[in-house]
DNA sequence: AGCACGCCGACT
DNA sequence: GTCGGCGTGCTC
């Protein structure tokens, strides 16, 4: 046996330590380790390890306590590991945080038995203390669990482990786990799901063509119209995959709103599905993971944390609703699933498939750049047409219903079909200000309105940033008035309105205020499946992947007025919002209808958005963008700080001189830089916030921008400076 | 990164 | 006299 020493990358230590191992074979970069710190374990990664030579210094590092197999952290999550650290600018200890396989506890039963040396020292009778003496006797009887015995016998236990009294054993015994044992399925018996599909021309034509790539990586990409029928060509391709043995992946941006659909999958495939999400109990969560090493021939579905799961043979990713932000996460480390799919797929050498009514962008921009295959779906499945959109004009932005809107829903009802009502906030009144001098009444601690909820009947003030609440009317901050005006209208408003309207009507409204947990809207989507509700009110929650087969009119009281997020986005946003709400109405039926109800300004573009063609909008917004020198033709990074007044400021100044210095060393390299700035929303959860922008038109000129830079610029306080590369949000 | 240790200010 | 702030230093 040779001895190695590996420089071993924890999670939660940022910084590598050093271990001995004996091993006939050297060691694997990447390879899942359980080693000890201080007095406890943790399981890091093998970075890197060298062949130890000669005898010296052995005291000075301890062993390695035991080394996973491959499969528990297989070679393409190393890699995505690594490259989440070059693309994020992240450490390694919190890149590794995001994969579960960490906090994964092997299922083997970790027992002790008594050593030789343990034996003889027994039979022998040497001194010893008490608790030793128990703890050796009990353990010549038989082997114990290790927790019992460390929970018994603490300091004695690890006296008898250092002087090698006792050792340790560990069996993985997953295989033969009971439960477990049918999930082992041989691929012929996939082959009996081919046929439950049932494609049109025009579905079998985008099978056949994403077929065809199976066998490679490549970026492939499904675009159709609400309804068209994407899902059923997407699960087909799955099949396909299954049957060449190996697993694929499905990402959803909303795990918890798919509970039909994942049912609907369930029945379909049995035993072939797992779901991964957030709900999972500790102990679910480590079992699946434990599970999921030895599976073939599987579905995995999850939202963006999926991609970080231990799943092997991956055959395909699927990333469904590819423009739901939800893929990216807005805090801790700030990547996006959608990019690290594509890397994993290629890892994998299998292929991304990228499915939309309305791309991103920047996926759109790619489509027509030929570096990602698509195939369109034109037509509505089943021949159902689009439905009819009907735009309303009114003078303001909020206040009630039209009689155009009143009627159809009166006709829902009559018909018992069902209705969805999108409004774009939640709570009573969004707004509150004085009834005097006009000022709005903002949060103490956020530089945003306060909004009017009604909670259990009373009128409640709270703040949608840091959840700040009170009840008594305030004073106003500029002239003392005691008088309020409050307008605008949220969903517990319109929800309260149209339940005035309609007495015998069944509202429910789903927002995060009425549904907070897992089992209450598991409760009311089954309702709505049900036909026990005839109209449902809800924000942004509602827009995606809520397919009813009764839902045949969608109603939308007022849209925000558009110039409140001064944002290049605002229009993909826009577009994306009135193509997936309208596609709601009529999936499963002729007839469908949607009423818009707009202010003046609003109604020309709110008619091209809902007649123009996805391809139309993106040429048009691609030349928008491409003026401006946007996303997708630059790369962002933005930088943020958050933090007291003084400390921001500080921070920020410094951060000035630096940039100018690292600037100057990347003139005409085409980077456009917005200098530290205060944000538009100056103040949140009770600190200042400024940001900085900077542009690239070269992705691999950002990377060098951005080494240098962070190596000059740290801040003294890690807390209050946050990297955001390809950010969404800028406020 | 987290956690422990340690050295100074505002309280019973 | 104590609680608690966050500065420094360590983990193989």
């Amino acid at each position: 046996m040779k001895k190695y020493i590996l420089d071993v990358q924890l999670p939660n230590i940022n910084k590598r330590l050093s271990y001995y191992i004996k091993s006939e074979r050297d060691i694997e970069s990447g390879s899942l380790v359980d080693v000890p710190v201080s007095e406890k374990s943790y399981l890091g990664i093998v970075e890197s390890s060298k062949e130890f030579i000669g005898q010296e210094n052995l005291s000075e590092l301890k062993f390695v306590n035991s080394i996973y197999e491959k499969k528990f952290f297989n070679d393409d999550l190393y890699k995505l590991y690594k490259f989440i650290c070059e693309y994020y600018f992240v450490t390694p200890s919190s890149a590794l945080k995001l994969f579960p396989s960490f906090n994964m506890k092997l299922l083997s039963k970790n027992k002790v038995k008594i050593s030789k040396k343990g034996q003889e020292v027994l039979e022998c009778s040497l001194l010893f203390s008490d608790n030793l003496k128990d703890l050796l006797e009990q353990l010549n009887r038989r082997e114990y669990d290790l927790s019992y015995i460390k929970s018994k016998y603490k300091d004695t236990f690890r006296y008898a482990l250092s002087e090698r009294l006792v050792d340790m054993v560990s069996e993985t015994n997953i295989r033969n786990d009971k439960a477990n044992l049918d999930l082992y399925k041989k691929a012929d018996e996939i082959e009996k799901y081919e046929n439950l599909s049932i494609l049109n021309d025009e579905q079998d034509r985008a099978f056949k063509y994403f077929k065809g790539y199976l066998n490679r990586n490549s970026e492939l990409s499904l675009v159709g119209t609400t309804g068209s029928g994407k899902t059923e060509v997407y699960l087909k391709l799955i099949v396909e995959v299954l049957k060449k043995g190996k697993n694929a992946m499905l990402l959803l941006p909303e795990i918890t709103l798919a509970t039909h659909f994942v049912d609907m999958l369930e029945k379909r495939f049995p035993n072939l599905v797992y779901v991964w999400h957030s709900q999972l109990g500790k102990s679910e969560r480590n079992k699946l993971l434990n599970i999921i090493t030895n599976l073939t021939e599987k579905i995995f579905i999850g939202p963006r944390s999926l991609i970080f799961l231990p799943i092997n043979d991956i055959g395909i990713i699927i990333v469904d609703e590819e423009q739901s932000e939800n893929y990216k996460q807005d805090d801790f480390i700030r990547y996006d699933a959608r990019i690290l799919a594509r890397e994993r797929a290629r890892y994998n050498n299998c292929p991304v498939l990228y499915v939309s009514a309305t791309p991103s962008v920047d996926l759109g921009k790619r489509i027509l750049d030929g570096e990602v295959f698509s195939y369109y779906l034109s037509k509505r499945f089943g021949e159902f047409s689009l439905p009819k959109i009907n735009i309303v004009k009114r003078n303001n932005f909020y206040g009630s219903f039209s009689e155009e809107f009143i009627n159809s829903l009166k006709e829902v009802k009559e018909k018992k079909e069902q209705a969805i009502i999108f409004v774009p906030r939640r709570g009573f009144y969004p707004f509150v200000s004085c009834a005097d001098c006009g000022e709005l009444v903002k949060c103490k601690n956020c530089d945003v309105p306060m909004c009017v909820h009604v909670i259990k009947g009373k009128r409640v003030y709270v703040c949608h940033h840091c959840g700040y609440k009170f009840t008594t009317d305030p004073v106003c901050k500029k002239c003392s008035g005691l008088n309020f005006k409050q307008y605008g209208a949220g969903s517990q408003k319109i929800t309260e309105e149209l339940k005035n309207i309609f007495p015998d009507a069944n509202v429910e409204r789903i927002d995060s205020d009425s549904v907070n947990t897992y089992s209450k809207l598991k409760a009311v989507l089954k309702d709505i499946l049900d036909g026990k509700i005839d109209f449902l009110v809800g924000t942004q929650i509602i827009t995606k992947g809520l397919n009813f087969p009764k839902i045949n009119f969608v109603g939308i009281p007022f849209l925000e007025p558009l110039t409140s997020i001064p944002d290049f986005r605002s229009f993909e946003k826009l577009y994306q919002l009135l193509v997936q709400v309208t596609g709601r109405a009529g999936r499963y039926s002729m007839g469908g209808k949607v009423v818009i109800q707009a202010s003046e300004d609003q109604v020309p573009i709110i008619r091209k958005y809902t007649t123009i063609s996805y391809w139309d909008f993106l040429l048009e917004e691609l030349e928008l963008r491409k003026d401006m020198f946007c996303p997708p033709f630059s790369y962002e990074v933005m930088f943020r700080w958050n933090g007291k007044l003084t400390e921001v400021k500080d921070e920020a100044k410094k951060f000035r001189e630096i940039l100018k210095e690292v600037y100057v060393l990347f003139e005409n390299r085409d980077i456009k830089v917005t200098a530290p700035k205060f944000c538009p929303i100056l103040r949140l959860h009770g600190n200042y916030r400024m940001y900085s922008l900077i542009r690239f038109k070269d992705k691999d000129v950002r990377k060098d921008f951005l080494e240098i830079l962070l190596k000059r610029y740290s801040p003294k306080n890690k807390k209050i400076f946050i990297v955001d590369v390809d950010p969404l949000y800028y406020f």
